[in-house]
DNA sequence: TCTTGACCTTCCAGTAACTGGAAGGTCTAT
DNA sequence: ATAGACCTTCCAGTTACTGGAAGGTCAAGA
């Protein structure tokens, strides 16, 4: 199979499924005589396996753990949970620090006219700082 | 004032200062005989009105525009107030997205059993995809 | 057979926003 | 005089791609 169906398959761009190849995340099992990469089901496989690991957030350092433990049949289920787990703790600081962004700019926005004066609260805040 | 005072005193470090200077977004007024920079009062409040702006999850260009305004006195509060709920909707947006992938990992997390044997259903969901 | 267009290849550069480090000049205190 | 803390510039690296150039390959149609 050509990169271009493999990309259409693991709905990742060809670029980025030749870049994973190119930082040793995944390669095709082989070429094609016309110097084509080649790729398998199993191939295909592994690339959604990122795909998805990718759109849950994990950095591509954590697919490569990923990646390792899901090819160990050995692998304990707790070191797995155990990095979902991390990353459910990550998500929950940004999404405290998100809110707390949201909750400044609502407030500061709530506090400016929004019309054709000069005055605005928001550029005093930033200028000034606040209670931080 | 050194670039060190300058630091301190706006919370960025003489690294970020530096940076900032190079892309054109402040620039102390003037250089010493020695060839440091010297920084006023007013690059003060200029570095720390990006450093608050920058917490706020403004990009630099974003600072750009807003320091734009910030500079001129006949600005209209409203474009002020736009940008920052422009801001507002990003956030939203990246606070869903965030939520979303929680639930998914919380999900998959608490379908784990989290010990010695390999079955993880984590994995299995990466390896497959689901619903989506 | 030639050509066109869609593929594929590699390699280089750019993105955002810094950060680290090297090599070297300056200042202050002992 | 020298140590240590500053400061300078410049270059490279980070994350995870993305865009583009230059060129090879393939299948279909005139």
């Amino acid at each position: 199979m050509n990169i271009g169906q493999a990309a259409e398959q693991s709905g990742l761009p060809a670029k980025t499924i030749r870049y994973y190849e190119d930082i040793g995340l995944v390669s095709p099992a082989r070429r094609q005589d016309n110097g084509y990469r080649d790729y398998a089901e199993r191939d295909i496989h592994m690339l959604r396996f990122i795909s998805r690991a990718r759109d849950l957030g994990f950095s591509v350092e954590d697919c490569r753990s990923l990646l390792a433990l899901y090819a160990d049949t050995g692998r304990r289920s707790g070191d797995v949970k155990e990095i979902a787990e991390r990353r459910v703790a990550d998500i929950d600081d940004k999404i405290a620090a998100l809110q707390g962004m949201r909750e400044t700019l609502v407030d500061l926005a709530a506090r400016c006219h929004g019309d054709d004066r000069p005055d605005c609260p928001i550029l005093k805040d930033f200028a000034e700082g606040s209670d931080d």
